[in-house]
DNA sequence: TATTGTTATACTCTATAACTATA
DNA sequence: TATAGTTATAGAGTATAACAATA
């Protein structure tokens, strides 16, 4: 019987998507892990951001700035005004345009979900002496679509 | 309006899961471009590396070295067993477990989606140097479960 | 004509819980 | 009791295509 220890990953180490799609899982474990009940995906979590950050942002702002298509942007927006953390406002100057307007609540929430953010990351700080956090995040955004 | 250049990311950009996500996807999508359909999110391309590198691994191996649940292989199994690229053979030594092995025809598959995989890499290795890419790898590979 | 948002639809990925067969 | 695999179910995430309203 074929022993964990001696599986062989072959290429699998070596490329780029298989390791980061084992960070990402890491990641997205430790995060489920320390804020239950929370934002499963962070999908909100970038919507609220963006939201908070920029008031009145359109929702093919938020559809580039997140990657992911305008369709998907309808569903994350809906669950999001539905559990009363923005509001959709139709721009009086582009009336094509939904502004996206973050509510006090969604403001608490998104506090709840950075805290939670912030602890899920220091749990892998230890994995990184600062210099070496910085350049992972240097790499990782030269990836880009 | 808020222009695009003005959005304002505020902590995003220095988030490891943020990049994670972007980087993935950015990935993702190349690998679609470059084999047009093509194994979409890599699971199966991960299945055959590990059957073809290992004849007769059960499955709670695959599922602990791709880190997924056991349950998610099985659906990963069958679609491939289904394509006959695979297939089950009930161990004699331990006659719960499934043996997976790889048939020429799998073999043919992994061979075309490894080339896929090559080629979609090789759009990304522009972006580092071989050292920097080392070090991406080795700092992404710090991060597991 | 092009853009913004929407709806409808579908597929992938993953998880949990409860089950069967085997150890 | 514990493990390997399965089934059933559910939810998140994403995409494409077609459409209405607006520019």
């Amino acid at each position: 019987m074929l022993l964990d220890q001696e599986v062989n990953l072959d290429l699998l180490p070596h490329l780029l998507g298989y390791n980061l799609r084992c960070a990402q899982l890491a990641l997205q474990r430790q995060l489920a892990r320390v804020t239950p009940g929370g934002d499963p995906g962070s999908g909100i979590f970038g919507l609220l951001v963006l939201c908070c950050a920029n008031p009145g942002i359109s929702q093919i702002q938020v559809s580039r700035h997140l990657t992911i298509d305008k369709a998907s942007v309808v569903a994350l927006v809906d669950r999001a005004e539905g559990a009363g953390w923005l509001q959709r406002q139709r721009a009086t100057t582009d009336r094509r345009r939904h502004g996206l307007f973050i509510t006090p609540s969604g403001v608490d929430h998104l506090e709840s979900l950075k805290q939670g953010m912030r602890t899920c990351e220091q749990a892998f700080d230890g994995l990184f002496d600062p210099a070496e956090r910085d350049q992972l995040i240097h790499l990782l955004q030269r990836i880009r679509p």
